[in-house]
RNA sequence: GCCAGUGUAGCUCAGGGGUAGAGCGCUUCCUUGGUAAGGAAGAGGUCAUGAGUUCAAUUCUCAUCACCGGCUCCA
């Protein structure tokens, strides 16, 4: 008999020998049902294999990730199986899972191109595949057999990866007729599977290389119930609807011209409106912080590139060198603003005392981005960052640094960003000579960016290897509708650009010293926040930062007038209001400016003419009861001064 | 840059070898209204661009460009 410790710290005896199965079927016939997959000591094993020893165990169901993952894996296996079985002689790359389902990649044989129209018949081939409830087989194997089973099988990629391996820890599971090199876990039989949407197909380098062969990636998604196929659909949809690029064309917030050029943004007057209204705010809780705004030149003097050493790392991958009319002058337009920042610092002598110096400029960079990679505002060609740069001595860099977090907590709140994940990108310690910077400076570094996101309770995942060569970093990355992950906010340490431009303070001792410098940037760029940002709120923006805040509507053309002077009183009083006077009912307007997600309309008829006041309507919550004109007034710039203290607080 | 897909009116899309349709939007007229779509008429398209096949191409083929989904990249 041994031991097994369930997840509550109950223990049971079973043989030696039982399965995870074995154990659900134990506690419940439904849970034996459900269950997908085992940890064992932590490690998650399918359900048929033995257990031999004592061990602390945990099942896994659909509502567990581990479960979700052993699902996925064995459905891309069975749908390596549908692919083999309509395109004979496929290679096979690899199939792992992903956050929604997996993918496999796949070499199809000469001549042979996989489509969107095929993949309707691939899925109807799972699902026949799954229905045969094929036990799912686990096997070890030598190196030598594994080697001779993939070479007479004709699978390159599957060779590559075993020479790789390590002899005796080779598995392979097999299905029906589908053999797969593979570590597990899998589910107990192909059974479980009910639902299966191939979701797409794209290219991918194999093993992500771009010398290598492109193959062809098919992702997929099942579950194991109709319904939750269905309700993924839903919220698919759902998650279109937010999708940024196409509200910013419903909104009118931005516009894409091929005549322009790809990657290049037109900010529409209420998209440029937006973008003013985070740019007012963010310099107002700069300047509390003692930044000073900065204005620096699109275009700058090659030298300046050489001298930053963006040049030789980067000038492939810019737009080309500017040249003028008389020779020997070569400018480039600007892919950052730190050098024209540098030269600022350098315009005059530093003394400690005037250290930190804090500057900031909405500056715009271009950056020639692969035409691939373009999409929507999140990746572009021209952006503006919020960017400042901090100088200051090595001993301020901690105290900086949690000034910065704050600053970005502050946005973070007046934006309800809750969702976000915090990377500390360290050096790897075990290849230290890729970076510039003594060992000194870099452990300073480092411990400040650790202790002051410690101090500020920030959760974070540290990532070696990660920092830029110049110095370590600490960014804030948020989801979009999709799930995709973008980065947004940035703080970054730099002792690359100091010693490149020389800049330099004198200290108290009369000696000249390097000055840290930090790169900051809390939304990241104008463009890829107002993306997130877009999505975040689905267009509706809070009530201080959205474009259009207030609209009048006028019951018929004879109040036309009077909805006019309401809108001019709202604006003088800095609320942004317009009049819809189009010649339509009521309802009709007031329909076509809640889609517009205009957060306040005021209706204004015979009595609101005659009583001075406005009928208030808010967005989503209907009439609110009338009010007079300076009331209203009142209530909006207070409701926007109540959502900005909160960001302060 | 690479692989696959898409490109028809301002927007969302249908259609299809014989030079085009809907809804919304827009213009004009009627209507002058009380909290989520009033009625009518009208304007608007070299069917992305270029070549090829054909008596005939918006439709088929190829190329180019842009966009979409990924890969690689992201100072």
């Amino acid at each position: 008999m041994i031991k097994i410790t369930l997840p509550d710290n109950s223990v049971r005896e079973f043989d030696q020998g039982i399965t995870g199965l074995g154990i659900a079927e134990a506690i419940s016939s439904r849970l034996a049902k459900e269950v997908l997959s085992i940890s064992v000591n932590g490690e998650v094993r399918d359900l048929m294999r033995p257990i031999d020893s004592d061990a602390s165990i945990k099942l896994h169901l659909w509502d567990d990730r581990e479960g979700q993952e052993t699902f996925w894996h064995s459905s891309a296996h069975i749908m390596a199986e549908a692919i083999e079985f309509f395109y004979p002689g496929t290679k096979f790359g690899i199939g792992p899972t992903v956050d929604n389902g997996f993918y496999y990649d796949i070499d199809l044989p000469e001549g042979k191109v996989l489509s969107d129209k095929d993949l309707a018949g691939i899925e109807q081939k799972v699902l026949e595949l799954s229905r045969l409830k094929s036990d799912i087989v686990r096997s070890e194997i030598s190196k030598a057999d594994a080697l001779e089973l993939f070479t007479a099988k004709g699978d390159p990629y599957k060779i590559e990866l075993i020479t790789d391996l390590v002899d005796g820890t080779i598995t392979l599971y097999r299905q029906g007729n589908f053999t797969d090199l593979c570590r597990g876990p899998h589910l107990p039989n192909t059974g479980f599977i009910k639902a299966v949407k191939l979701t797409n197909i794209a290219g991918a380098y194999w093993r992500g290389s771009e010398k290598n062969k492109m193959l062809t990636r098919v992702y997929g998604i099942t579950f194991p119930k109709q319904k939750l196929l269905e309700e993924y659909l839903v919220l698919l949809e759902e998650a279109k609807k937010r999708d940024h690029r196409k509200i910013g064309k419903e909104m009118e917030l931005f516009h894409f011209s091929p005549a322009v050029g790809m990657g290049l943004p037109l900010w529409l007057p209420k998209g440029a409106t937006l973008r003013d209204n985070l740019e007012k705010f963010l310099k107002k809780v700069q300047k509390k912080f003692g930044y000073e705004q900065v204005i620096t030149p699109h275009i700058g003097d090659v030298a300046l590139y050489r001298t930053s050493g963006h040049l030789a790392k980067y000038g492939k991958d810019s737009f080309q060198p500017i040249h003028t009319p008389n020779e020997g002058e070569e400018y480039m337009l600007k892919p950052m603003n730190c050098p024209h920042h540098c030269e600022i610092y350098k315009f005059k002598p530093r003394s400690y005392k005037d250290l930190p110096v804090r500057m900031a400029e909405f500056g715009t960079v271009y950056r020639y981005e692969q035409s691939g990679e373009l999409h929507g505002l999140t990746r572009v060609r021209s952006f503006t960052q919020d960017d400042a740069h901090i100088f200051c001595r090595p001993d301020q860099l901690k105290e900086e640094f949690l000034k910065v977090i704050d600053i970005i907590f502050i946005i973070f709140r007046a934006l309800d960003f809750k969702d976000y994940a915090a990377q500390i990108s360290l050096r790897d310690p075990n290849n230290k000579e890729k970076y510039i910077g003594s060992d000194e400076n870099w452990e300073k570094a480092e411990s400040a960016i650790i202790e002051a996101c410690a101090e500020k309770g920030l959760k974070t995942v540290t990532e070696l290897g990660e920092a830029a060569f110049y110095g370590p970093k600490l960014d804030f990355m948020i989801k979009d509708a999709l799930g995709r992950k973008w980065q947004l906010g940035t703080i970054q340490v730099d002792y690359n650009l100091p010693e490149r431009f020389g800049l330099e303070y004198i200290g108290s001792d009369d000696k000249r010293h390097r000055p840290v410098m930090i790169h900051r940037a809390p939304f990241g760029s104008m463009e890829r926040f107002c993306a997130v940002l877009i999505e975040h709120t689905a267009g509706k923006f809070p009530l201080w930062l959205t474009p259009e805040q207030v609209v009048v509507l006028p019951i018929s053309e004879k109040y036309n007038e009077y909805a006019q002077k309401v809108s001019n009183q709202l604006n003088i009083s800095d609320i942004r209001a317009g009049i819809d006077d189009r010649n339509e009912k009521i309802g009709r307007k007031i329909r076509d400016n809640e889609m517009k997600r205009i957060p306040y309309l005021l209706i204004v008829g015979e009595k609101e003419f005659e009583q001075n006041t406005v009928a208030v309507r808010r967005q989503g919550e209907g009439d609110q009861g009338s009010m007079t004109i300076d009331e209203f007034t009142a209530f909006i710039n207070n409701e926007v001064s109540e959502q900005l203290a909160d960001a302060w607080k």
